[in-house]
DNA sequence: TCAATAAATGATAATGATTCTTAATATTTA
DNA sequence: TAAATATTAAGAATCATTATCATTTATTGA
């Protein structure tokens, strides 16, 4: 995605433009999966400090441009909310690391939100969100090849 | 449950039997639901270091007589195995900070089972769980009433 | 375009959950 | 019961994340 795209984000959310937002959007764009603070740090063409992108990443999250989540290990892992079709799953791979998107048919999600429509009425819930998550290895390579992506 | 059981419970698998690592169990299973580390701390009638309680809630995670995961703001939950039928998934209540568990009923959870088996076998992983989660708001009395389960 | 104003950043300190270290204590085994 | 072994308590250390605040950068309106 060109970088007058990505500024064409912010804009629309009202975001300033700033070259840490930016950069760290043109990482996210670049990127196959799911990254964490770290990675974008490592990726990032120019210097950007942790907590600058911690900060950016909790704005971007506000205007929903990236959504966020947890890896098995508890770091905050982010991706564009656009690259994806909307809601969708995750499959971890233990030995490299990575995480990859994954989307369940129609039919399967349709099921699921009537499993959590049940469960929820039988508790008196309001449901706003679900988690459907999938730990594995790859096997190719050994253990902990590298953090990171694509 | 009699403290000889929990007691029996370590020796089967062949754990020593100490004060802290009955407390825990003793609390554990007390609880309605899973407990968070401090949870545990607050409910035990003796007084426990928060780091001989993470200690001993791994070596009983090792013996598999306890089960953990992550609540969504990334601490760790801890139940005894024993007290649910094996695999299940949680619900959890973002106002009251509980954490309740579900069953799936057999027919969804084979469902699941072959859209693991699906997924794992496009991208050449073997897969080794799974998590399902549910994430809501009970409305009952307001926000932030309290954590712990029963 | 340029100064005024507001917002964002960088550097670093603080926090909170969890893990580690080590001397002291309790449990097990002979 | 005593020696050998495992576990604990206390607190320091660590890691990810958040907060602080002085400085820099972006926006806006003349």
């Amino acid at each position: 995605m060109a970088k007058k795209q990505l500024t064409e984000l912010l804009r629309q959310e009202g975001l300033s433009i700033t070259s840490p937002r930016l950069n760290v959007l043109a990482v996210l764009d670049e990127s196959e999966g799911p990254l964490s603070v770290e990675n974008i740090v490592e990726r990032s063409t120019i210097q950007i400090p942790l907590s600058t992108v911690y900060r950016v990443v909790a704005d971007l999250l506000d205007a929903r441009i990236v959504s966020t989540f947890s890896s098995p290990d508890k770091k905050l892992l982010v991706e564009l909310t656009r690259s994806t079709s909307g809601h969708h799953h995750h499959l971890y791979c233990q030995s490299c690391e990575k995480v990859f998107d994954i989307d369940l048919d129609t039919k399967i999600e349709r099921l699921i939100e009537n499993v959590i429509k049940d469960v929820s009425d039988s508790h008196g819930m309001r449901v706003y969100d679900h988690s459907f998550e999938i730990y594995g290895t790859c096997d190719r390579g050994g253990h902990h090849l590298k953090s990171g992506q694509d």
